[in-house]
DNA sequence: CTGTTAGCGCTTTCAC
DNA sequence: GTGAAAGCGCTAACAG
């Protein structure tokens, strides 16, 4: 016994669109989106008229329709692993909060590591016309992979998008992509120095797959404070293991059980070193009296743990912001070629590495 | 001296169309769109050579003119304070597997805690066309928020949408969302019942705003703890504080300072819990055997913390996961009225809670 | 098998 | 000030 509301679609049955209000209103669809959009003179009854109505029918724009006309889509797109790495989410929100800051949407998608999942969710965001795809954390940066990043690029560019690599290393000069990296190979260097200059001289590198380029940067970093303070680069004393915290444990635990000699860590995240200072005191190791324990990345766990880690920090939050940043203004007067950006890392000392 | 590609629009400008396509296939606009379909018989000739015309004009869809004729966009849109916190994180987690799994694409729009822009987010999904809008968080549950979610409710489902309410209540089984909650009442009984069972009878309620869904459950468990123990709710024993660490700490330092009395904490949060312990242990309190300290959550610190923080699962991950599985369920088989998952927590023994 | 026609919801000329 | 008409890129119906 509901009196029809007037509105075209039967109820609960889709949204209003333009026509349905225009027709309660008594006007015509244009006259609506002009109200709407308020940038033409509208006499003041009308106007009323069709705000009522625009209210009544509880109106929301299409946005495809708005896409189709006007080719702009508003929307940055991230891609990454996954959310729950606490550096990820830091890069999450920088981008989430610049790209509101300028009235843009946030598109997000997860690949669980997967280099084939990337490439699907790439597609993806690209019909959906996203300004910028951003592609977050360290990958195997082997010929395939740098192809295919440069194809994805060139075409995103032909398409008007940009295609931005964030914590990735460039694909060169001429490759039409934004690049915001951080220091890897400088961070690593200053805290191998730290804790070279507190006397240690056989240093674990440990964690991460050296293939990775964030593993790489940072082993080379390490590699090179060696090399200026003169000290051997024992093979041992690299040890890979998974980036996460339970496998970084029982990797340890292994080399600690077959008599690894050293006197100080440094874990290639502090993940990984969590993970280490569990064998460590498992082992009946106290940190930093018997072994220095040193991490990189100043995620969620370094305060936590005790003693506190010492680490690198990575300003991943601005890594996120600058990316959109980058990306928007370059759309907004183009050029040719590749953006880049390098944030500094530095050093964050708490109480975890101590002398010799 | 470039040939002329066949493209419509000049080279690097906005992306090809299926009549780019079309063209430079020698055929008309519905036969490739029938080609990409695939779901139609096109002869492998013609098929070949579109095919080709696709790879070379690096074609993509528009989603937008797809989304435009089938009124459907596949997207799950979901709405939060933050994603750096790891309870956010791992529900966040959640919804975009499932979403993922259901070949669906997640949006996201982060608020900072702000209702307005809660709103202000909700109207830039639903305008996008999401098919769920999952609002993530616990909430002021005043009767102006009730009123504008069951606005809201009505209005989404009457365009064919839903709205999701992770971890927030139920506005009542006629509206028409879906609510998936967690016992927040029974965790806390749960702990605060463990508590008194080791003997403790000064347990301090510590942290989070009373005026909130989330505290206000658990503060309700902890008190029905006490009763059914006979032990009396000593006012002074429930101490708000911000949900943060480092507010936390300074609010209970100061407790601590003024004499406050108690022989275990019961931290709303694992965040806050870990902000109490470093209290406790500059005040020179240890943990669990001056003071026990339970947390709520069991999420990252919990584990990192020395010791290990005995807390109450909350699955977050399963959270969003559901969340997203009932939504689209419900658009498959409409049906009028309230959606409810109610999710189970239990507690994790670990370190920090001892006897009296 | 393939082309022509129409129309999704919106904005933007161009008339009146 | 306001309406009529055209068209964004795509797909579904209808012819051939």
């Amino acid at each position: 016994m509901t009196t029809d509301t007037g509105r075209g679609r039967q109820a609960g049955n889709g949204r209003a669109t333009l026509k349905d209000v225009a027709e309660r209103a008594g006007v015509s669809v244009p006259t609506v989106s002009r109200v709407i959009a308020g940038n033409y003179p509208v006499a003041t009854g009308t106007r009323r008229r069709v705000e009522r109505a625009l209210r009544e029918l509880d109106y929301v724009a299409n946005t495809h329709a708005r896409a189709l006309r006007g080719h702009a889509i508003n929307a940055v797109a991230f891609i990454l692993n996954d959310v729950r790495g606490p550096s990820f989410a830091e890069v999450a929100h920088g981008i989430e909060q610049e790209a509101a800051r300028q009235g843009r949407l946030s598109l997000i998608c997860t690949t669980g590591g997967h280099p084939d999942r990337e490439l699907e969710a790439v597609r993806l965001m690209r019909e959906q016309g996203a300004e910028a795809i951003i592609l977050i954390g360290g990958v195997r940066d082997d010929e395939g992979y740098r192809v295919r990043m440069r194809a994805l690029a060139e075409s995103l560019d032909q398409a008007g998008s940009r295609l931005v690599l964030c914590g990735r290393p460039s694909l060169g000069e001429d490759v039409p992509a934004t690049v915001v990296e951080y220091e890897n190979e400088a961070g690593a260097y200053a805290m191998t120095s730290r804790l070279l200059g507190f006397g240690h001289r056989r240093v674990l590198f440990f964690g991460g797959d050296p293939e990775t380029t964030t593993a790489a940067g940072r082993l080379a970093g390490y590699r090179r404070a060696l090399a200026d303070f003169a000290v051997e680069a024992a093979p041992e004393l690299v040890a890979p293991a998974p980036f996460d915290r339970a496998a970084a444990r029982a990797v340890l635990r292994e080399r600690l059980a077959a008599g690894l000699d050293f006197t100080a860590v440094f874990a290639v995240t502090d993940a990984v070193a969590a993970g280490a200072l569990q064998a460590l005191t498992e082992f009946g190791l106290a940190v930093p009296e018997d072994v220095s324990l040193a991490g990189y990345d100043d995620v969620s766990p370094a305060a936590d743990l005790r003693p506190q880690l010492t680490t690198v920090h990575v300003p991943y939050e601005e890594l996120g912001r600058v990316a959109v940043r980058l990306a928007l203004d370059r759309r907004n007067r183009p050029e040719r070629g590749q953006q880049h950006a390098l944030l500094g890392t530095h050093v964050v000392v708490r109480e975890s590495v101590g002398p010799r």
